[in-house]
DNA sequence: TACCAGGTAAAAA
DNA sequence: TTTTTACATGGT
């Protein structure tokens, strides 16, 4: 297996923990100590080493998804150095050490998922999500590849409300999946105008689209400050004011509280 | 059984 | 302009 060198602050297992979390994730497969996903149509299985992680198969193809999946992009250091000195921060970090949060590699994907979790608990919305990926996606080995944009465009709306999305669900991912929008080119815009022309898309709002900087772009300001579940983790904090209080560390703060708030 | 869960858009006030 | 309501699934 390819051996791939992280940063020094890496945990694997809190990395991973997400896709463990919320119930099995047939795109984000935990299968026998490692983490499956099917890039460009194979099976890639990351698993932890002493001092890395090895991926197989790794090449041009896998290496950036790899590196999104574990969030080698952050930077660390100077967050937790910041970190010590804030009273909410510091016991957080120092017990959740080496957690990179995941990115979501595929802004279609990122989508849709945030679209199924909108409203109600992610144990339901990874159901549906899974009811969507094996009816729309392709199998390879143990894991799924999640289902092609032009193939979604192509289903009816009764097939996805068929899948547990309400009926207004089922028309936000088609009309996704059908619009006259590039999703890659967004990674090249300002936060504010990503903002803007994701939630001019029907169906996606404040919510969905600052969760999309955060997960899917890994920008360093995002704060879902709509968030249910970032709001009870700030508490008795305002969740407003939170934002200016983690600045200039917003999302990487939102991603530790929330992981805090799941491992007690 | 009823209620809550990592929202959104449209209707009503 | 602000508040209320419909939406529909899975876990408790």
């Amino acid at each position: 297996m390819a051996f791939v060198a992280v940063p020094g602050l890496f945990d694997f297992v809190l990395t991973t923990e997400r896709f463990r979390a919320f119930g099995i994730d047939r795109t984000m497969l935990w299968h026998d100590g490692g983490l499956q996903l099917v890039v460009g149509g194979r099976e890639v299985r990351i698993e932890a080493t002493e001092d890395g992680v090895d991926v197989e198969p790794f090449d041009a193809d896998t290496e950036p998804v790899v590196r999104a999946v574990l969030g080698l992009a952050f930077d660390l250091e100077p967050f937790y150095e910041r970190a010590a000195d804030d009273d909410v921060l510091a016991p957080i970090v120092a017990r959740l050490a080496g957690f990179r949060p995941s990115l979501s590699p595929d802004p279609f994907e990122f989508l849709v998922g945030a679209i199924a979790s909108q409203q109600v608990s992610l144990f339901s919305a990874l159901a549906v999500r899974n009811r969507l990926v094996e009816r729309f996606g392709e199998r390879t080995g143990h894991a799924w590849a999640f289902p092609q944009r032009e193939r979604l465009a192509a289903a009816r709306k009764e097939e996805l409300a068929a899948l547990g999305f309400t009926r207004r669900k089922a028309e936000s991912v088609l009309g996704l999946a059908r619009a006259d929008i590039d999703l890659d080119a967004l990674a090249a815009l300002p936060d504010g105008e990503v903002r803007a022309r994701l939630v001019a898309l029907r169906g996606i709002g404040e919510w969905t689209a600052e969760w999309f900087l955060a997960r899917h772009l890994g920008r360093p300001h995002a704060w879902p400050a709509g968030d249910l579940a970032l709001r009870k983790a700030v508490a008795p904090l305002d969740v407003a004011g939170a934002r200016v209080r983690f600045h200039p560390f917003e999302n990487l703060s939102a991603h530790y509280l929330l992981l805090a708030q799941r491992i007690p």
